[in-house]
DNA sequence: TTACTTAGTGTAAAAAATACACACTATATT
DNA sequence: AATATAGTGTGTATTTTTTACACTAAGTAA
């Protein structure tokens, strides 16, 4: 976050890149500046460290103010510190990505003074951003590419209970790429974490899929047995 | 690193975990420190980023201060910044791993007056460190063992020639467990980024090894296909 | 009743992973 | 010169995983 430049040698701030999906497209949430530097720039939400917080406190805590949303997925995943990367001083940024799912409708509540709105911004189409936060983006989307196939992040995206489809829908735009449903369904079946539940789809003007949820207990029980896509 | 706390609110500094491998044990190197706090404990090697330095280079001085050499292998990996990790302020430190084969016996150089004296421990049989610094080696070793599965460090901890042999006793210490002779050979081999040399190693008193070489050229045409062990 | 749209399913072929044991070769020893 | 020693180097059969691929079933809307 830049928006405060005490006059310290050094400031340590934490950005985050939080993913929202909203059943069809994978966005990220961004502010639009209101300060000097990058005024009226698209930037990555941040702010600085507080000094009794722990680092994942402060990333908590600008998630929570941007959404108002607590216990929000999120993981810190790489520092930018190049001397040259704040044009007023020295700002070394911690960046976290965040996950949630978007479709509630009431996530974004009144943002502090240094930003005059943020915006769901599509990740297919975005704006140039402020700073070196482009950088900070990428890195961000090639981690969470990486842990998707690994971890069991993609149900962060989605609301409790999903389809199949859906859920390859997710993969498949954190991939960028598109996956065979049959083969899909198959290995993510075979995780054994998924529980398919009696219930199907509501108010669909077609077949209605089943649902399912994701079983933490029996993701418990694998015990840090990797997922492999 | 700890050693020094100016009068600011946070201090941002930069932690190694350096492993080496001397043909036999895997080891990282620690300092035995001087001052207070945690006088006469052994810590992972550290310092405060200069004004001026990125991140990156910050990590390189460290390492080049303790042994003399440029251009180790490092990376990265976690930043560590509880409140409470430091008894004496608020220390935000980022850890970087590295990566040095060992036995040229002049790597280590006299080092900073923080601490007494550095050593060469093998990690099997590490001592109580000072501060957080068993969760950062934790952590660090956690990432080491991921990351050989995909990328080729292993031959960071070899001489530039090596057998097949040597190069598998680094992934069976770094993943720790036994591999087998025949399937290991196979698909290493199978990567196409190791050069067999017409050469054989020297000074054995049973049959000699064919020496291999890790080629950088066909590494760089894989083009980011990833290496999956 | 028909048209439309998505859900849901199986199999064969290819590729990758695993398990497993012995002959070879260079040196050191007597 | 013979022998002991210690690590090198190799192949195959079996199992598991991955891939490619297309049609019927179910529900809604007209």
């Amino acid at each position: 976050m830049e928006q405060i430049l005490p006059h310290l040698d050094s400031v340590f701030s934490i950005d985050c890149v939080l993913f929202g999906f909203d059943g069809k497209e994978l966005k990220i949430l961004l502010i639009e500046r209101n300060e000097e530097p990058f005024k009226d720039w698209w930037a990555l939400p941040g702010n600085i460290v507080g000094p009794d917080e722990s680092l994942d406190q402060s990333a908590s805590r600008i998630l929570y103010e941007l959404t108002g949303l607590r216990g929000i997925y999120m993981e810190q995943y790489y520092a930018f510190g190049d001397p040259g990367r704040h044009p007023q001083g020295r700002v070394i940024t911690l960046a976290y990505y965040a996950l949630i799912r978007l479709g509630g409708d009431k996530e974004l509540r009144p943002i502090s003074t240094y930003a005059k709105r943020a915006n769901w911004l599509p990740i297919t189409d975005l704006p140039k951003l402020a700073f070196d936060h482009q950088k900070i983006y990428d890195k961000g989307l090639e981690k969470i590419k990486r842990r998707i196939k690994h971890q069991p992040i993609a149900f962060e995206l989605l609301p409790e209970k999903f389809t199949l489809t859906q859920l390859q829908h997710v993969y498949e735009l954190v991939l960028g790429k598109k996956l065979d449903k049959r083969n899909f369904r198959k290995k993510i079946v075979s995780f054994g974490v998924l529980k398919e539940l009696d219930e199907k789809q509501k108010g669909v003007s077609y077949r209605a899929a089943t649902l399912y949820r994701f079983d933490k207990r029996k993701y418990a029980k694998l015990f840090g047995k990797e997922i492999s896509f």
